[in-house]
RNA sequence: GCGGAUGUAGUUUAAUGGUAGAACCUCAGCCUUCCAAGCUGACUACGUGGGUUCGAUUCCCAUCAUCCGCUCCA
């Protein structure tokens, strides 16, 4: 096959309903997009791929379905509200922009921008004549504050005190019901709180299809642990992170590690699993060990205990955290990247692939037949009876070939053909995308067929 | 946010200062029936808003979006 462009990839997910451009009717809203019929399906099979690994099978694991908007105090808490802003100023000269922190560490790295307030950093530049990097002059425009949290009011008046955040992170909701889940649950550490949401952060960067948006979903898993007890949880999530990407068929050569060199203000230890898209290497999960700093701070700014009473030692602590956060849309988009394929066939034509394992398949199973006005009614009976199980799709127009290639383009790993056989002894022909196998089983073993073959 | 490029059906494209032609796709009918057959039809497009002009898809401006590079990425 080619290489896969991106732009191909748009394109495919548009013509068979997996992405489309958000707002698309109104010219578009840049970094939204929206899933379509079949991109569901895909996103909705891979949160569920993660609820099984993670909530179902793992012990004492709980998932939480939190609110978008929390206290306005929790950012504080957290350190987004600090933290997550940029001071940002432009070059008058050459128009460039600049992280002001970040001009006068590179000034001068014994300056310290980081504990200086805006009002100091603009001195400072004043004062020394920072240059622009590119250009060399030293005249700015005042300094502006660039917050990555979207903003949104509560209430009916729009001041500053009704400001809430739309969340820029879940784990927030996770961190904030420790204690509810602990206590209803009457959970002991090690245990997790698992949740599947939409965090929002207001990127200038477009990015890639939808690697980079302004909504996006996250699939974040929080474990708490005893302090001692979580390097050892960190390694294991760091590898668990990698192994579950490979259960869902993503080969190893197109994983890696990249261990963070500058940590957040939370981490002890962070480490981002990428994956190797089309554009390059793109992060699509992150495992930090956040020690007992988020609960310190809610314990703070809240004034409300967040220790944990250690039932065998009697002893109370604040417990650590170890996070591993993936992100669903960007696991959706590694999917269908590494899923994509083109065959040229022996006369010369190609047949566009979709090789989702068959359990993250849109539609597991296709009900063809092999001719309307003689199958069709059989075969309409059929699809409703195996829709009641899986995934299923119903396909009458055209040759029997078209139809197949149409399963193939969208990824449905089987299909069944109903003919006269059908009709006569209770068989259909059943077709396998990636073998391109026929085998003829009698009506009644199809059900379990797919259904042993959509494991996971 | 800066610089560059682009913008005609779902996709790929043609032509034009007098409102657009095709192929593939899709749908319907006929015929056929196990890997994109054929025939006959049908549907669908000048990103948006201004300006110039008798008239703009075409020229100009703005805007929106996409792509590439820069910057950014707690």
């Amino acid at each position: 096959m080619e290489k896969l462009t991106m732009e191909k990839l748009v394109n495919y997910c548009k013509q068979y309903g997996f992405i489309f451009q958000g707002s698309e009717i109104y010219g578009g809203l840049a970094n939204t997009w929206d899933y379509g019929p079949l991109g569901s399906r895909l996103k909705n099979n891979i949160k569920d791929s993660w609820r099984k690994r993670f909530i179902q099978e793992r012990p004492n694991a709980y998932e939480v379905d939190s609110a978008i908007l929390m206290h306005p105090r929790v950012w504080e808490a957290s350190g987004h509200v600090s933290s997550f802003s940029d001071p940002l100023i432009d070059c008058k000269g050459c128009k460039m922009r600049h992280r002001v922190d970040n001009l006068i560490d590179d000034f001068d790295p014994e300056a310290k921008a980081d504990g200086m307030s805006q009002e100091e950093m603009m001195a400072y530049i004043k004062e020394h004549k920072v240059p622009c990097p590119k250009c060399g002059k030293s005249d700015y425009t005042d300094i502006r504050q660039f917050n990555l949290m979207f903003e949104t009011h509560r209430g009916v008046t729009e001041d500053g005190k009704n400001k809430v955040y739309l969340r820029p992170e879940n784990a927030q909701g996770e961190y904030t019901n420790f204690l509810n889940v602990q206590r209803s649950m009457r959970a002991k550490l090690p245990f997790s709180i698992g949740q599947i949401g939409k965090a929002f952060r207001n990127e200038i960067t477009p990015g890639n299809f939808t690697f980079r948006t302004i909504e996006f979903e996250q699939m974040e898993y929080q474990t708490f642990c005893k302090e001692g007890t979580d390097s050892e949880l960190y390694a294991y999530f760091k590898e668990y992170a990698k192994k579950y990407f490979m259960d869902l068929g993503i080969p190893e050569e197109k994983l890696r590690y990249h261990d963070h060199e500058k940590l957040a203000h939370y981490a002890k230890e962070a480490c981002d699993v990428d994956y190797k898209f089309c554009f390059g290497w793109g992060e699509i999960n992150g495992t930090h060990n956040r020690t007992n700093y988020d609960l310190g701070r809610h314990q703070e700014y809240s004034s409300t205990s967040q220790e944990y009473l250690d039932p065998e030692t009697n002893e109370k602590f604040i417990p650590y955290i170890i996070e591993s956060t993936y992100g669903c849309d960007r696991m959706v988009l590694a999917i269908l990247d590494n899923s994509y394929d083109e065959e040229v066939l022996e006369n010369g034509e190609t047949r566009e692939v979709m090789r989702f394992s068959p359990y993250l398949a849109p539609y597991k199973l296709a009900v063809l037949p092999l001719n309307k006005k003689y199958h069709g009614e059989k075969a309409k009976e059929l699809f409703e009876q195996f829709n009641k199980c899986f995934m299923t799709t119903y396909d009458e127009t055209a040759s029997i070939g078209k139809r197949y290639r149409r399963q193939d383009a969208i990824g449905t790993p089987f299909a069944i053909t109903v003919d006269d056989e059908t009709l006569n002894n209770g068989t259909v022909t059943l077709r396998d995308r990636d073998t391109m196998e026929q085998i003829v089983l009698k009506v009644e073993e199809v059900e379990a067929y797919v259904l042993s073959k959509i494991k996971f």
